[in-house]
DNA sequence: CGAATTTGGTTTAGGTCTAAACGAATATGG
DNA sequence: CCATATTCGTTTAGACCTAAACCAAATTCG
């Protein structure tokens, strides 16, 4: 789902025109993960429990599926997620009372404490990458962005 | 890296002004990877392995380490990856008669089937996303994501 | 009510990915 | 020439992720 580096002849089937934005998405994407990655390190925080932790900052006590469906991974991955998170003393499973099937997950004041860390340094990361465009820029650049989610959930469900 | 869904007060720290733009980036790289995943899996083959035979398909016979740069991967990564490539009969490993370090990746002739088959697939794909856009639309989005993968790579080098 | 279905979570097998340590071959510089 | 460094590849430990099978609890509906 990355660049794919074209050397040689170009009778071979060309790519579609879309094609250069599309390869730039995953190289965006990747490259920012890493960047992301080595700067949580020495919170000894890897990106997806960055992202559960921010989730859960922001809405404490969901319950895995949710959290699942918030991440958009399976709930299989979460399973292991929550139990790392766990072991890190940062979050909590805590019953749910009206329903004996569900976890509801809450951070512990230390995971708290992390969450909020951490997002200083992705928000930090975020304004880096986001200052070379100007306002309208990043409004342009979120519709088009936006009306691809939309086509790319369109041929999800289909 | 994904989705941060913000339920409740908002006397947070809130999230800069690119950050709507960011999230998307996210979310159409996981949507539609999962959306190629599902499309590749009749022919018994991963994203990974999709972008590795397709880099070869166009630049066959270079090196793991050449391999690696372009999959913005490890190289140790890497190994794995082209060990089950041959595991299947896609690929071989070539020993370079000027350098003995190096193994140069060919792919074999059921290899050069299936990353053409693959190829097309993927050429579909991209096409449907992208046709929401119109053509200066296309543009104009790889122009803006050209500026951020610039600008991810300056923050990566300091 | 009670059987069938749905839903929340776990487990398993296997591919993906990283950082770090390592060995072998090549390149560099005194 | 030879010691030092660099480069290519592998290995290891561990996190991440999926699909599928599974269990238990809740829901639906005849």
């Amino acid at each position: 789902m990355v660049a794919i580096h074209s050397n040689s002849r170009n009778d071979e089937p060309l790519y579609p025109l879309g094609f250069g934005a599309w390869i730039k998405i995953g190289v965006v994407y990747q490259k920012t993960h890493r960047q992301l990655a080595a700067q949580l390190r020495p919170l000894d925080l890897t990106v997806a429990q960055f992202d559960a932790l921010a989730n859960l900052y922001m809405s404490d006590g969901i319950s895995q599926q949710e959290l699942a469906e918030r991440l958009l991974v399976t709930k299989g991955n979460v399973t292991g997620l929550v139990n790392r998170l766990a072991e890190h003393g940062w979050a909590e499973r805590q019953s749910d009372p009206d329903d004996r099937r569900t976890n509801r997950i809450v951070l512990t004041a230390a995971g708290r404490a992390v969450a909020k860390e951490s997002l200083v340094i992705q928000r930090a990361l975020v304004d880096a990458m986001t200052q070379v465009l100007n306002e309208s820029e990043r409004e342009l650049l979120r519709n088009l962005l936006d009306r691809l989610v939309v086509r790319v959930e369109e041929l999800t469900d289909s």
